[in-house]
DNA sequence: ATCGATACCCAAAGCGCTTTGGATTATCAA
DNA sequence: TTGATAATCCAAAGCGCTTTGGGTATCGAT
């Protein structure tokens, strides 16, 4: 059932029939009535394409993953993001276009979706620390907001992001406050601009006690819980190894404390455990009490507001750019304790 | 840059410009050069939704998520499952469209998609016993491919899935094999066909050896870390624990071994656990030797395949619908060792 | 020279909607 | 009664593409 054939069985032109549906005011309460209960009756639903096409507006935004190799891991975070997004779209009439490119590829696929009007607008994922599709976004004048941010780019645009500078200095004063000294950090990916913003606030903490970073207990890899496990049994095999870790995600923290326990080590006792907590839904951290004390916040509400930022972006183009910065709650669990005395 | 203006900056009339772009073969190779090369020079992209409108087909294809309450959990394998279908859909020149919607409303959502024609076809994710969400779609037209299947429903559909009864019933074979009389199954929510298929293995391997399932034994509920580290915790109470644990989730497993190590248990040694793993990127089940002992099939496999078969349904809609049945394989790692003597 | 056949190209009609710019009728004050 | 105003409704022109149903050259064969 499309217009032509519901205006044709209501005797009425598609004119009124559409106006009727879309509330306008040119058409009596009368004939407004008649007609929606007709469209309901013949479960009428307006064609997508052909309201797109009429309006201008495909009331569809894209999200683009990009992927180095085909098998390379999809971020654990990823899904509760998207799901705060979507929970959004679907509040405000939008739908959600998923696209997973190869990484080579992402530039030309931003560009697509521009030429081929296929999205109204586009969230970015993973922000490096000089992000070139910022610019190229601005420069192809596609709406964007961008879960995160680029602290290479200048000019003002769209974002959301956890501070996570403050939360990571707050969790290393945490770890100096318990008597730790060697504290671990097991970061995300290089140059990934959130994983040089923890490492900042983790430097500057140190540095506030006069201690020095030192690279023998830092490393940074995609957070598996493979790369926890991996890089704590090699911390703990050295001379004076780490009394305390700073991991920048729970199942790399998994990993960790598995390390651990394999070396018959206890945690929160004889090592400590502090990490961000991005309060996933099938990963919650314990119910009562947390089990790693966490910095914590919640990556699905993160991806409802950052949707919200955007969709309000689209519909005033011309306002100046929001931006919100969401303060991480550090939660004392069981995962951290006084260092040892013999350390 | 669109059609009209491409056509008449080359002095040819759009049905040569598009069919010279679309690779029909009334356009002689020269001026399909000439054409295609101004068509990259302008950066032109048809325009998806007036293209759409004028074949008839989306090239999309919908993914529709529900979810009871707007914090229930995101099931943690979706990613993967969605990174696989995304990579087959990019190939094949579809895109995906996601939506998340209350589950009361999810029926209603089939209907607008088919009413719209925003999609030509969906994947039912989370089939259920007796699922009314196959018999919509196949009354409504829309085209469809499960993950998993649905045992009450019996006019053929197309599907996917893996071989949970035999990935079980082998599983609880092998630890009957190593000893053990005593074994906790920890499954997936009840109602869930998977989590059916996985009971009925289960039960059939210690039937066969005059074991009777004893529910005390026997959970079921959303796979998380919480309910393995629960449900462990409650039984290891018990008079006469079990002495392994068949689990149903990566995550769910690891929650055990906590509850495991917490009681000062070790894994391997006294208690066993066998779990399933779906190979999810993030959460590899150690690298060269299996953590744990594990039944493993590959979600993003599964979304790559499920995604090939849907597109062949609807490039040939007459030809009978197809069905996949994946074999797991078991993995022995290092979570299961002989029952102790006193049990 | 004439007649197909072939190669190449085009005008115009959709696809299903919104929206502009009236047209028609009802209402009402003067 | 009449002219102005408001209330309803409509025909038709897009939106940007594909595709039908020709049209015009060209060319080899008769």
């Amino acid at each position: 059932m499309n217009l032509k054939e519901l205006s044709h069985t209501l005797g009425l032109s598609q004119t009124t029939v559409s106006r009727a549906l879309n509330g306008y005011p040119e058409v009596s309460e009368k004939t407004r009535l008649r007609i929606e209960q007709a469209a309901r009756a013949h479960n009428y639903r307006p064609n997508t394409r052909a309201k797109s096409l009429a309006t201008g507006r495909a009331m569809m935004i894209g999200h683009v993953i990009p992927m180095a190799t085909k098998h390379e891991m999809v971020n654990p975070i990823f899904a509760d993001f998207i799901a705060g997004a979507a929970s959004t779209y679907s509040a405000r009439g939008y739908e959600m276009m998923l696209s997973m490119v190869k990484d080579s590829d992402e530039m030309q696929t931003y560009r697509n979706l521009m030429a081929r009007m296929s999205v109204d607008g586009v969230i970015l994922h993973g922000p490096r620390m000089d992000d070139e599709r910022i610019g190229l976004l601005e420069e192809i004048g596609m709406p964007f907001a961008v879960h995160g941010r680029a602290s290479g780019h200048t000019s003002p645009y769209c974002w959301l992001d956890v501070n996570n500078k403050s939360a990571f200095k707050r969790a290393t004063e945490f770890l100096l406050d318990l008597g730790h000294k060697r504290i671990a950090l097991l970061n995300g990916i290089e140059g990934m601009d959130f994983a040089h913003r923890r490492r900042t606030g983790y430097g500057e903490a140190l540095g506030a006690r006069g201690i020095a970073t030192d690279p023998a207990y830092m490393r940074s890899d995609e957070m598996t819980e493979t790369f926890g496990y991996r890089s704590t049994q090699d911390m703990l095999a050295m001379k004076t190894p780490p009394t305390a870790y700073l991991v920048s995600s729970m199942i790399c923290a998994i990993g960790v404390r598995r390390a651990i326990e394999d070396a018959g080590l206890v945690m929160g006792r004889d090592v400590s455990i502090v990490t961000h907590d991005d309060a996933l839904s099938y990963l919650r951290n314990g119910d009562d009490v947390p089990i790693f004390t966490a910095t914590r916040s919640s990556v699905r509400d993160a991806g409802e507001r950052l949707a919200d930022l955007l969709l309000d972006r689209i519909r005033d183009p011309l306002a100046p750019p929001r931006q919100v910065l969401l303060e991480a709650e550090l939660m004392v669990g069981q995962s951290t304790g006084p260092a040892p005395n013999r350390a």
